[in-house]
DNA sequence: CGCTTACCGGTAAGCGCTTACCGCAACGCC
DNA sequence: GGCGTTGCGGTAAGCGCTTACCGGTAAGCG
């Protein structure tokens, strides 16, 4: 990257400046409506800024006034999934970051987008590089260790996504817990369900680790059998779901009554794989997911899932983080409420709720 | 926003020489892999780096390189739609978005990423920010009438994505012509439909102008009847197209046997118009697409439709617009190829083409 | 009519970084 | 041993902008 280097006959303030016949403080003063520039000052530099086509320098008004206007947003885009549905549909993700673009413009900031692959090495470069750019970051999801984070948020205003909060960092997420608790209630109490196992996201996800707990207690709570470990580990992927069913369908081994997935792509591949062996759902087995992403409703049958407040969260992440940014400091840990989607996957019918 | 700024006490190159004990220069060349720093130099500026997890501020640098490594996308989002399948599904956009992202991070770039409402109106100021923080713009389609692309050409590159090509900008787009000529000789010899009729995108788009004349001129060329007008007037959106279908059945007209729609989104509110008045698809009418954004193949029939390569689209146009960043010239406009899918829309048969 | 008050607008410093330029130390050679 | 050569590393200028500070002019007042 070093090869490179603009070589434009690049038009500045003081071109503006001569060609209105003022100093260049005026034209500044003008462009963003400091001070009161007399009528004539101002119809002067607006006509030479138009004439020019003048466009300031975002690098240096950033460096002059120590604010760049911009938010860098980093996470990680799965390369290796080709399953149907899933790489087509706006996801988890997608739908965060258009709710931190639509807040991020409220305040006149513009998004750094940067995507990461599972595999990359560099995460923690790309990141830097990206802070740099930045007034603040906003990092999905298991970007990087937390002893990371907490160095990189003594540098920058950081804010974490369905992390757990770090030292330094302020965290976003939504209360899993009582989403969890709610979707196993639902299915134990009634549905009447006594068997059921968690197909898990990733080992290192806190979002994982936090519904999987509530999972298990739940269950335990209302004696319900609850398979989780190594045959139910999953990654967050359809790919992943899949794999696990069809792994326990190869040892023929007994399927549950229920199987409660990390989150919707889960949910997906595993729905897909039990289709494949021709086991109904939820006749057979009833299968629920995990954030109500858009595709869930679509499904045949539509997937019961907890709904999280994607696009309110991305925007919470950004509000977070601006007034972080402004005022110095922002809420370490804010939990935005989930809300039980019950569909039919979980046996319930379209008409009102019933038993499988 | 000028109500903000940044409060941190900011790391800067300086505390990180004194750190090592060495000046500026050799920090900044150890960064920057110049020079030939000795080993012992090298270390210890690494060593303060890491310690202090400095990161140096984007903006200073490139106000010093005069190279950001920021491009710019600029793009219309719509509000308005709230259309089965279509707000929840990579579209044409978000694909072509991801092409200029790869395309990006293989030259150390970053993507600001902005997106404005169809009915904004400061779509020119917004423009103008981004441009002044990036070093080189991308616009998507109808972002800017063209006067004003030429104008902001001359201060900063640009590039116009399924534009037309402008004074000083450059321009990436597909061949719409070859596509759409295939598409309706298809039709017409491999079917034999005698009348069509063609649903528009935005009267303003490229695109949509040069898909309609090639469908007029290939349907002339063939003898059959093609219907355009305000009558078919739609916006891109499913909604647009299922309103056209709709009107015209509400006055009780007759459809054309075959419904060429000016995109893949207008193609599915079609589809879904017939299919709320018992229509067959493609027994009675037959419908087709243009893009062939990811839903296309689930639909139901799957959408023959002309597939454009749109993330190569987004990486060329990244790689256009960095030759000329860095060279100083890049191609003025360039074509991409594309492909019919033929699937069942059409009146084809999953196995194998076949009349209707 | 002269002095105070107010206000507009210009000059210059400085934001954090890169890099041209130069001084200096160490080494090799005669 | 003295001088030339090599090359590392420090000093300082400058990127384009914002803004503190100050000088000048015009209006207000006695």
């Amino acid at each position: 990257m070093r090869d490179v280097k603009k070589l434009k006959g690049t038009l500045t303030i003081y071109d503006v400046a001569s060609q209105a016949g003022v100093s260049i403080a005026s034209v500044s003063r003008v462009l963003n409506g400091q001070g009161s520039p007399r009528a004539n000052t101002r119809e002067r530099v607006i006509r030479a800024v138009q004439e020019l086509g003048f466009v300031p320098d975002g690098a240096a008004r950033a460096l002059s006034n120590g604010l760049k206007e911009v938010v860098g947003v980093v996470f990680r885009r799965g390369e290796e999934t080709h399953f149907e549905g899933e790489d087509e549909s706006l996801l988890f993700i997608d739908v965060i970051n258009r709710g931190i673009d639509v807040a991020a413009q409220r305040r006149g900031f513009d998004v750094l987008m940067s995507s990461v692959g599972y595999t990359d090495e560099k995460v923690a470069a790309r990141i830097a590089s990206i802070a740099g750019k930045a007034d603040g970051v906003i990092l999905h999801d298991r970007m990087l260790p937390s002893a990371a984070i907490s160095k990189l948020a003594e540098t920058v205003p950081v804010v974490t996504l369905a992390g757990s909060p770090q030292k330094g960092a302020m965290n976003v997420r939504c209360d899993n817990e009582a989403g969890m608790r709610a979707l196993v209630r639902h299915l134990v109490k009634d549905h009447g369900y006594r068997s059921l196992a968690y197909v898990s996201g990733r080992s290192d996800s806190p979002d994982n680790r936090s519904r999987q707990k509530a999972f298990e207690q739940e269950a335990a709570a209302h004696q319900a059998t609850a398979n989780t470990g190594p045959d139910w580990q999953g990654n967050y992927s359809a790919a992943g779901g899949a794999k696990v069913v069809e792994a326990i369908l190869d040892a023929h081994r007994k399927l549950p009554r229920a199987i409660v997935c990390a989150n919707d792509q889960t949910a997906l591949g595993v729905m897909h794989a039990l289709a494949r062996r021709r086991i109904n759902v939820p006749g057979d087995v009833a299968v629920t997911g995990f954030d109500d992403v858009p595709v869930a409703r679509h499904l045949h049958p539509p997937l019961t899932t907890v709904r999280q407040p994607m696009q309110e969260m991305g925007a919470t992440a950004f509000d977070v983080l601006y007034s972080r940014i402004s005022t110095g400091h922002g809420d370490a840990d804010v939990v935005l409420p989930v809300q039980l989607m019950v569909r039919e996957s979980c046996g319930c019918t379209a008409s009102g709720r019933s038993r499988a």
